[in-house]
DNA sequence: ACTCCATGCTAAAGCGCATTAGTTCATGAC
DNA sequence: GTCATGAACTAATGCGCTTTAGCATGGAGT
């Protein structure tokens, strides 16, 4: 039985550099005090010792935790459906890493619970910031986060309108995404293929992106002259997704387009129509909002709306690494995603 | 410009109950060494001012960092085209979130930087243990992490007969998938009936579980006598699963039913099947390794193996925490998936 | 009567680092 | 030759907690 190799710390060091603890926190810290020869074998010594500096005494000595923390909401059930987050996450590791910065990650049940957490992670002093996703309307968390100094980005962030005549908070940073400007193009290619009656098939109502697209929906309809145009909301989940596809589909005037708020209810309805005999793009067309390895996997192909969802999970980290550093808030609207068509809604595509 | 709360500390608790810091710490501790009446004092003045304990205090007085670490080391590509890890991760808070344990995560390309990454935490105190997943064959990670001295559980182990021959580390946990018995449902369930010509598209070569199932394949196929059986790699990826697919499918004597890996690449393969006029389950069966929503959303529904992948994680979060209290190393084979018959194999079925 | 020993508590040290306040020593100004 | 100056470095303190050692107090044992 091996004993585990003792960390170096940076007393270590100092011995094997003939030097004091001090000299050797100036030297890799690049702080004054040190000549560059001393400060060039320091950082030898340090290299060939392997050390690191310990998260834990650099917390303690008011430096921050070197982490940031990421909360996901969602109820069990409708869990593991979206490969949304995954890449989100990607994204937002590459930038944390060249800081060394850590992730924290999380999975609760409800907005209470994650409340309870980022409470939680304060006083425990474990991170440094937080990236905040599915922004809701009256949403809690910002207030919160604000009232206990935390930084933050609200991923997908709330709709102007609403911030503007609410509390702007000084440490806490909006990344919006482009949700009018997509639906207007999904509705612009439908209506160019001759469609009329539209269905948009949503997630949870209360998500702040949600009622941005049923809006935009609206507006996008209005401005068309479009009347049988509607949105009807579920939980995300297939199960949900294949109900509302039956229920519009049964009705007097069913749709003869389709807008799924993901990818995962899309499948569920691409499904839902093979089922009733119903020729995709022929009497339904599809569209799906996000795309992913499913769409593309189908048969037909599902009409996505693409994003790169990593480089949003870059440009979230970034603009938190930004407030981190002391930066102000921002409030930055994403790119708008690009709608790829495929054989959901174009006969002669793949 | 509100200033942010202080975080209270042990001083503001032993100032309030008028006794010493390290009364406080014996009474909170539910350590001897003060009155039950103290004890009880101290209690509700730490509950009054909302205290919680620093982790980095506690982490640099040598209490652990009450953090685990999980890092998923696929190319980005392949990223976020399975929903496992979501679930995993999910039935892996859940018992985290008893002992108020944090998890950090982290993506990476490789196993080299995956073990740069432990490397690097266990120098920054960060971990106390380390959830360890894809393990493969000559996997170098759980010899560093036995020479780091942290705690592990490999989840889907590594081959029993590999690692009896290998060392055995007394901190290292296995918590083994059924394989072979999974295995060895699905060519039962295709051999009755009635297929002769099975091929198997698995995943990743290089790990340990596709290396299991493969073998196992050979081992069932030679129990029943059949000789048109054989497994065929990939990344996991649609592209190469429908790809795989269509080779095998084109060459001479195609196979009758195809076993993927995983829902991804099953539902390209539906998707190839349907491309090229072949009727499932008719012309050719389709059996999927992981349920998920995938495989429940397209039509016909998807043949799967169904596991609790949240309870999986349950239990692989549940041996870390026996290790973290000085538990010995376990070797444990988790429950067989079910297969669940759906319409790709059988006519009947939804 | 005395020691002996729990009991309930306080004082102090230490974890690894950053930081502030010295200390030493050469250099330059005058 | 003296004195101020700044560079290069050391000593000491604190962050919030755990833990060990120490210190009274009072009751049991002989």
């Amino acid at each position: 039985m091996r004993r585990p190799a003792r960390r170096p710390t940076m007393k270590d060091i100092a011995r094997r550099a003939g030097v004091s603890e001090s000299a050797v926190s100036f030297a890799l810290n690049d702080r004054p005090g040190v000549s560059p020869a001393t400060r060039e074998r320091v950082r030898r010594v340090a290299e060939q010792l392997g050390w690191q500096p310990s998260t834990a005494a650099r917390a303690l000595s008011g430096e921050g935790a070197a982490t940031v923390g990421l909360v996901l909401a969602r109820p069990a059930r409708t869990l593991g459906v979206e490969s949304f987050f995954l890449r989100l996450v990607s994204g937002v590791q590459e930038v944390l890493a060249e800081r060394r910065l850590g992730l924290l990650f999380q999975v609760v049940e409800d907005v209470a619970a994650e409340c309870e957490v980022y409470r939680r992670w304060w006083a425990e002093h474990r991170v440094d910031g937080l990236l905040v996703v599915d922004p809701r309307h009256d949403d809690p968390r910002p207030g919160l986060l604000d009232s206990l100094g935390l930084p933050a980005v609200i991923i997908g962030g709330l709709e102007p309108a609403l911030s503007d005549g609410a509390v702007e908070y000084p440490a806490i940073s909006q990344l919006r995404t482009d949700d009018a400007g997509a639906m207007a193009s999904i509705v612009d290619h439908l209506f160019q293929l001759g469609h009329r009656r539209i269905v948009h098939i949503a997630g949870l109502p209360e998500l702040a992106h949600t009622q941005r697209r049923t809006h935009s929906l609206r507006a996008a309809a209005n401005a068309r002259g479009l009347t049988e145009v509607r949105s009807v909301s579920t939980d995300y989940s297939d199960t949900e997704g294949a109900a509302a596809t039956r229920a519009v589909l049964a009705g007097e005037r069913p749709p003869t387009a389709i807008v799924y708020d993901n990818d995962v209810m899309a499948v569920a309805g691409l499904a839902v129509a093979a089922e009733r005999g119903l020729a995709v793009p022929g009497d339904l067309a599809i569209v799906a909002w996000d795309d992913s390895v499913l769409c593309r996997s189908t048969h037909p192909g599902l009409t996505a709306l693409v994003r790169d969802t990593s480089a949003f999970g870059r440009r979230a980290a970034t603009a938190l690494l930004a407030l981190l550093d002391g930066g102000s808030a921002v409030h930055v609207l994403d790119e708008r995603p690009r709608l790829t068509p495929r054989g959901s809604t174009v006969r002669d595509a793949r």
